[in-house]
DNA sequence: CTTTGTAGGATTGTTCAACGATACTTCAAT
DNA sequence: ATTGAAGTATCGTTGAACAATCCTACAAAG
């Protein structure tokens, strides 16, 4: 019965991970586009933010690398690298994607297991609990997780690290439109009728309603954005 | 009227474009891998191949982390980057993946555009004139294209490229099967199928018909893969 | 024979300095 | 206003060096 044990520190294993210097450099970096700090347009600097970081221009070249396909920083040759600019152009493609991805993954819901459902639902109570408290940030958080819990009705790695990076993209986008608190108040209506609906088994209109809800917030956001 | 010509000479401008070396290195690398140059569990080491390619270790490593996100390759810390060993769970999660992302652009065959879906016909065609000489590198390059032209329907670059990144890795699968020809040969009895569909509007049926050839395809590789 | 511990070797991860390549800016000439 | 040249900033790459980490081989202990 030692099988149980081992298998249990196991499952510790990959909080032993050793994370490399570009890696931390990466996940930094990227975490700060996301809350808005480097703000798009940024051009950054490998002599300022290497000195900045106290890593090598080699090193912070590799975190740029890693970066590249999450498409929030532009790597220009010999000009340098930019926190991406988003256009009308790239949320139109954005919402595209989304809308195959999410409505494909919300039409699996009758043969997704009880923890992805519910995950789906927790996701709506949690920003119904923040509206109720006047507490935005929770609204938004709870719509981030709304769209994830969708994504992740399809219990497939591969599409749930796609629909995060779409997702994340979004969210660079979203940070042009500076009060954001109407367009959740209005988001979080619909992902509650999309909710009861998923309770009565009504999934077809469910996946209309959230076809519905991606065209709206498309227009939402296309109409703050440059055309190019 | 200076604005035709200066437009169509804009065209070129992709083509006028300097890559660096890293993204030089990480395409060839990619594309050996692709071809089966490279074989699953491969570790490639930064001195022999750095050496090899007469490129310093730092420019490697830069292409190392451009490849990461293809999933082709297999970064592990301290230990050196290997070509990826496909298991039966990784076929698990691409089907899972594509069939979302397939059957869900799939959908949007009465919206799509004339050359995308001419492009969904050619690729059969391709692949039936292939079969008709018994070149079945085309019958497998015709299914290539005819899922990728599947995917185009939908529109959307990040789709696009989501799209050919798993499909690259099913390509990767597909190599520990020595023998494909009569995969292949099924796959296109499926695929003319589905244009049939399509031609006669029933998208509906194309859409479950397609899902059922995943379902197929799938199988066919779990049974040739390690478990884990 | 199996397991543990240690030393040595290989190589990865990072830093640094240097230099060529490229883009940008400024200024002068047309 | 446009073009061309010079100067500057910095990106892209190289190579050397060293610390960190993993792997292998061998010896010792049980």
């Amino acid at each position: 019965m030692t099988d149980t044990w081992v298998e249990a520190l196991a499952g510790g294993k990959a909080d032993l991970e050793r994370v490399s210097t570009a890696q931390k450099v990466a996940d930094m970096i990227r975490s700060r586009v996301l809350k808005g700090e480097l703000e798009p347009g940024l051009r950054l600097s490998e002599e300022a933010l290497g000195t900045a970081l106290g890593v090598s221009r080699n090193t912070l070249r590799e975190a740029f690398r890693l970066l590249t396909h999450d498409r929030l920083l532009v790597h220009e040759h010999s000009r340098g690298v930019f926190v991406r600019v988003p256009t009308a152009a790239d949320v139109r493609d954005l919402y595209t994607a989304r809308r195959v991805i999410e409505c494909g993954a919300l039409r699996l819901w009758p043969a997704a297991d009880k923890a992805a459902k519910d995950a789906v639902r927790q996701a709506v109570d949690f920003a119904v609990k923040g509206a109720a408290k006047d507490n935005w940030n929770d609204v938004g958080t709870g719509n981030i997780r709304f769209h994830q819990a969708i994504t992740r009705l399809a219990g497939s790695d591969r599409l749930n690290e796609e629909g995060d990076r779409l997702y994340a993209e979004v969210r660079l986008a979203f940070q042009v439109i500076k009060e954001t608190r109407s367009f959740y108040e209005r988001y979080l209506v619909w992902n509650r009728t999309i909710v009861e609906l998923l309770s009565k088994d009504e999934v077809d209109q469910a996946v209309e309603s959230l076809a519905e809800y991606f065209r709206i917030a498309e227009e939402d956001l296309v109409t703050h954005l440059p055309s190019s």
